[in-house]
DNA sequence: CAATCTCTACGTATTACTACCTAGAATAGA
DNA sequence: TCTATTCTAGGTAGTAATACGTAGAGATTG
């Protein structure tokens, strides 16, 4: 327990954590490893979430380390009652799941972070004290997780979309909102060749009006926004 | 400078890094305090994206610490190359912008991370580690920046486009791919109609093609793709 | 080398969109 | 209640796009 008045650690104040998790041992191994590091120090623990959110309201720590399944209130639902309730509290997420569904749902309840359960207890420090300075932390799993179909989301596919460059051309400037005269300046040819490129891509993606090219070529990535 | 066939750090290799940014005093100043960091070493440097590309080619870094704005080739394209060219290095950005649309565009790019320059170079060297180990880093002021709709994003949030009600219907329905006659008929409401309204949208908006349109309605979440 | 594909370009007619107006009815706000 | 806004609708003209053709030059390929 913290004592006042003598000297603690000067510069750094020590980082107060609440460990939340339902399994007595998962609690007693990551405090005792987190406890033998300066500046973090564990100030209480709590087996659900209703617990988390007494035992906060009392002790305010700096840093909620919280599992996700647990009986009576899961760590989604805490977390939310954290954010409405305790918003200093930055919340960790402590899970096995390595679902993306559960990783947005999380950072949307308000969690500043996310460790798998197979990080290094490095690692895990190092998460809470990004969290703690006000940084969001995923570990490479729960990263790679959130951000997969994100990055993919980029070039991901070029799905074979039956045009030649030239006409994937046409259609990336008209996506772009340029008129046929436009086109036909940009690439240098008659505005008549321009029309026949149009009228193929159409033909061959059988879209009907110019907005339908533009939202083709958005979901096709040819321009992004 | 490194030296090369004594003893380095035996258990945890050292990270790798590429320092690049335009400007020369960051560079050093950033180099100089990573340097005296153990466990790291910074291992070349680079002025712009072009450059970090060749000796990333050559040195092989771990991480590349890179800023955007730069000149003959700025981070985002620099992220695009070392994402499909050198994928095993992790791109850390170090930036001063704080704008949403810039770190999305990171991530899509490939970047491991994300941190503005206001941070601590204890925050730095935590950021580094992370990416190095897998993880995906954000600064306070970008997770903030990144999740603040992210956690809104239950209603996708509809910034004030200055259009009426109806305007936005019908700009919806034209951005679908309809034209003006199924508009009419979908909202029974005359062509003419549709097309007064198409007009104002367009003046309002101060776009001038259909194109325009349906880029606008997309960017602004009327219709998904 | 013949066949195919791609890119280029034009003709003609029709339809759609655009620009720039006016204007009435209904509604919301000061 | 007066006013501004919104939604409705139209006139007139010009510009752009579409539909449906044809067709030559150049590259690719079986």
């Amino acid at each position: 327990m913290p004592h006042i008045g003598t000297q603690d650690n000067p510069a750094v104040s020590t980082i107060r954590i609440l460990l939340v998790d339902d399994h007595p041992l998962v609690l007693e191994g990551i405090s005792a490893r987190l406890e033998s590091e300066p500046g973090i120090e564990v100030i209480g623990q709590a087996n659900n979430g209703q617990q988390a959110l007494e035992k906060a309201a009392e002790l305010k720590p700096d840093v909620v380390l919280m599992d996700i399944s647990m009986p009576v209130m899961n760590g989604l639902e805490a977390a939310e009652h954290f954010k409405n309730d305790q918003p200093e509290a930055r919340v960790l997420i402590l899970s096995m799941h390595e679902n993306r569904e559960y990783i947005v749902k999380m950072i949307q309840s308000g969690a500043a972070g996310y460790v798998l359960k197979d990080v290094s207890s490095d690692e895990l420090i190092r998460a809470i004290q990004t969290v703690h300075q006000g940084g969001t932390y995923f570990s490479a799993g729960a990263s790679e997780a959130l951000f997969s179909e994100f990055s993919k989301s980029d070039q991901p596919e070029k799905p074979d979309t039956g045009l030649t460059k030239r006409e994937e051309m046409v259609l990336k400037l008209i996506a772009e909102g340029k008129v046929n005269k436009e086109v036909a300046r940009a690439l240098d040819i008659s505005v008549r060749t321009v029309e026949t490129h149009r009228q193929n891509i159409k033909q061959k993606l059988n879209i009907q009006t110019a907005a339908g090219l533009t939202k083709y070529a958005l979901e096709h990535n040819l321009i992004s926004l």
